[in-house]
DNA sequence: CTATTCTACAACCAAATGGTTGTAGATCAG
DNA sequence: CTGATCTACAACCATTTGGTTGTAGAATAG
């Protein structure tokens, strides 16, 4: 099938991370630098607990990793957990297409 | 900004309808074909009701438009709300591709 | 007209979310 | 060693989510 894996758990947890202004800012800080999650909390006008559940929210739905480095944990992307989500939006896309020229034939014939 | 808006509560409210297998079928379904709301209904394990509710889900995210005919209700996707989705990965890639040929010139350079 | 179909929406419920505070363990600085 | 910093995690709370059932209105079929 073009979208596949339509069932899967994973992308729930992908979207989901994606579905909060928070997590979307953390993953754009964290796509383009490092960032230890002390250093991510104080950005946000929120408790420190409250930005270590939304770096888990990005970690279980594997678009980052936590990597120890002293007393600090540092958070990286994980860049295969982006592609794994636009592979699925370029599915619907694909799928989209096909009617689309589907469409034209049709109206090209009639 | 090369990711703009990314408190955009629509942006919520779009990645949050795709955190849903039950949806992601159904925006493969109207994706390529036309469906009613029953219609879709007949297709899951679910109330008419709970189906309803996904759809309303997909409305709100922009992702469908309903549009009534005789007692049916028509759901059709709305593909620039999966565009903008789209658009949104895509700025990430572009932070990260920037970090990685930054991080290239830096070994190239060192 | 009557019965059926399709939809809308309210009320309810259990579980998950997104936030808080508090406690405790590691690691580093002096 | 002592104090400060960084992290982890539990407990709690309000709100949202994803499901249910039930009621009611519109449109179609016979």
């Amino acid at each position: 099938m073009v979208v596949d894996q339509l069932s899967d758990p994973e992308l729930d947890r992908l979207f989901r991370a994606f579905a909060d202004a928070t997590r979307r800012d953390i993953l754009a800080r964290v796509t383009a630098g490092e960032f230890s999650v002390s250093g991510l909390a104080a950005l946000y006008a929120m408790s420190f607990a409250a930005v270590q559940k939304h770096v888990a929210v990005l970690e279980r739905a594997s678009l980052v990793t936590k990597e120890k480095r002293g007393r600090e944990q540092i958070v990286r992307v994980r860049h295969e957990g982006l592609q794994k989500a636009q592979r699925l939006l370029d599915g619907y896309e694909t799928i989209w297409r096909q009617r689309a020229d589907r469409i034209a034939d049709i109206l090209a014939e009639g």
